[in-house]
DNA sequence: TAAAAATACTCCATAGGTATTTTAT
DNA sequence: ATAAAATACCTATGGAGTATTTTTA
């Protein structure tokens, strides 16, 4: 049984002619009987009654006329379905992101611009750190994920640049540089450190350090805070300096400011993180609209 | 596009693997993985990713295996939903009956008889006259209608006998013959007599006339009532007599004796009429619980 | 008897088989 | 290097064409 007989079937219950139904479906009269006939047996009951003028629906047929063509419609829907998954039009997408990614304004811009190019594309977002974003990632648990990629690299990621922004040194007012335009970081060598725990974010962690110490010291932490706003508050309190990535400046806060650091690369980027293996569509178009150009995917170091 | 196909492409995404697919449909790996490459060609949308273990489920194939697996089932429910009906194992039968006929106990023992046999048919019953059910019959707003069949018969439909029974003569109590075992209609000769109006019921309005003629005489119509319990009402009031089915006896009432009828062939018989025209193997089901012999099917006086 | 469906046969398109090559890990 | 999918080519089933017969009202 195919759905070939079921077309056929349709065709002469809807003419209640088999010639006719033949020409409509542009074949010879013959054929379709057979099919027809062909049909009845396989099914074991009658479909039509024949009769001089042609042929009409037994109970069976009747029955079966409603079942044939829902079964057809169900075939043609069937196939746009799986073309639009296809094209990555339907689905769902698990969206990762660290907390200080957050704070950067082509986020919010990227993922607007994704709902409205794939309206029908579910997203879950999941704020978590790095080292958990990139856990859920290789765990398929995520499809994607935005993070401040650092010197190390992971094994079956595949990191696209978004975004790369300078950071900025984090004064309290009453700091002596604070009215400074720009300052070298080499003059923070005395200061006391507050940061991020290096467990939040290991990247931008190990990224401040080594800047520090390509300054040429070693940067004493004075204290750790979970969120990038509490480093703000700590460093307004006077508990400290600290440096951010340039977009976390939006965060405003009494008696605080952001200075430039004169020294170059002391930047950080931002990256769309994917499954080395991912052919999904649907993660394609996502990096497509990011318009990224993938960075080097690399593989040193092979996760335990 | 086939069913094949959807079977075939339900098979290796079962499988992830084209080899032990074939195996598990019986063919060879080449025609299989031709037959996917066809339908991912057909449907222009990839279906699996190529791996060196086997295959794997792109977005579009998921979305098309649910559907798929679907299709199948409901192709295999259509097979089994014509067969049913097939079978005259579903769908309604529209069933009408004759005020007379619904007081025979043959006719709700045949009811029950097919309700238990085939309790996934829906029935609708229709009380109206002999008339007024031949012309549904054949309008085909009925299938079935159990009659009192009279001396004419109707063009294209079939009349099955069900049961034939005697007519008993109703006579008030206080009535000179009323203690008699049995009478001879020539007996009532003088009598007046309390009838259903002939458009009512007209196969037995007639057979009563005919056996009075042929017993002598010129019944005198004195009385007329819709219902048959009205005729045995009016006879306890000494409007009259009446002849009745003998299963009108049935009705008990107050002042009224029934008496068998000594003259030979004083009989009405209880039919079951069908399209003659109609195929149905629902309605030939009907006929088969009823364990009809079909009357001589006549087509003297074609319906205007 | 006249229209339509069924049968008889022929042909060829294509599903399926066999042998081999290409691909992916 | 190896397992699996794809390609190449061949075979043969059966869908479709042509001619004719049978059926039904």
């Amino acid at each position: 049984m195919e759905l070939r007989h079921f077309r056929y079937f349709v065709a002469v219950a809807e003419e209640g002619n088999v010639t006719r139904a033949a020409e409509k479906l542009g074949i010879g009269q013959p054929p379709l009987s057979q099919q027809i006939l062909a049909l009845e047996r396989e099914l074991e009951v009658q479909l039509f009654h024949r009769t001089g003028q042609g042929v009409v629906l037994t109970d069976a047929g009747k029955a079966l006329l409603v079942d044939a063509k829902r079964l057809l419609d169900d075939a043609r829907h069937a196939v746009v379905n799986a073309q639009r998954a296809g094209r990555g039009e339907t689905g769902h997408l698990n969206l990762g992101l660290t907390a200080s990614a957050a704070f950067h304004p082509i986020v919010r811009a990227l993922i607007r611009a994704y709902r409205s190019a794939y309206p029908s594309v579910g997203l879950t977002l999941t704020e978590d750190t790095t080292a958990g974003l990139l856990a859920m990632l290789e765990e398929g648990r995520l499809d994607l994920a935005l993070l401040r990629p650092g010197t190390h690299s992971f094994a079956g990621v595949t990191l696209h640049e978004i975004a790369s922004e300078p950071m900025k040194a984090v004064l309290p007012a009453t700091h002596a540089l604070a009215k400074s335009r720009r300052i070298s970081l080499s003059a923070l060598a005395e200061e006391s450190f507050v940061l991020l725990p290096r467990i939040a974010s290991p990247m931008l962690h190990d990224e401040i350090m080594s800047a520090c110490r390509q300054a040429g010291f070693e940067p004493l932490i004075g204290q750790q805070a979970p969120q990038l706003s509490s480093v703000v508050n700590l460093v307004s309190a006077e508990f400290g300096v600290s440096i951010v990535p340039a977009s976390v400046s939006q965060i405003h806060a009494e008696g605080v400011v952001y200075v430039d650091i004169a020294d170059a690369d002391v930047v950080t980027k931002l990256a769309l993180a994917s499954r080395e293996a991912d052919r999904s569509v649907k993660v394609n178009n996502f990096l497509e609209v990011a318009g990224t150009s993938t960075m080097a995917s690399r593989r040193t170091r092979p996760r335990r």
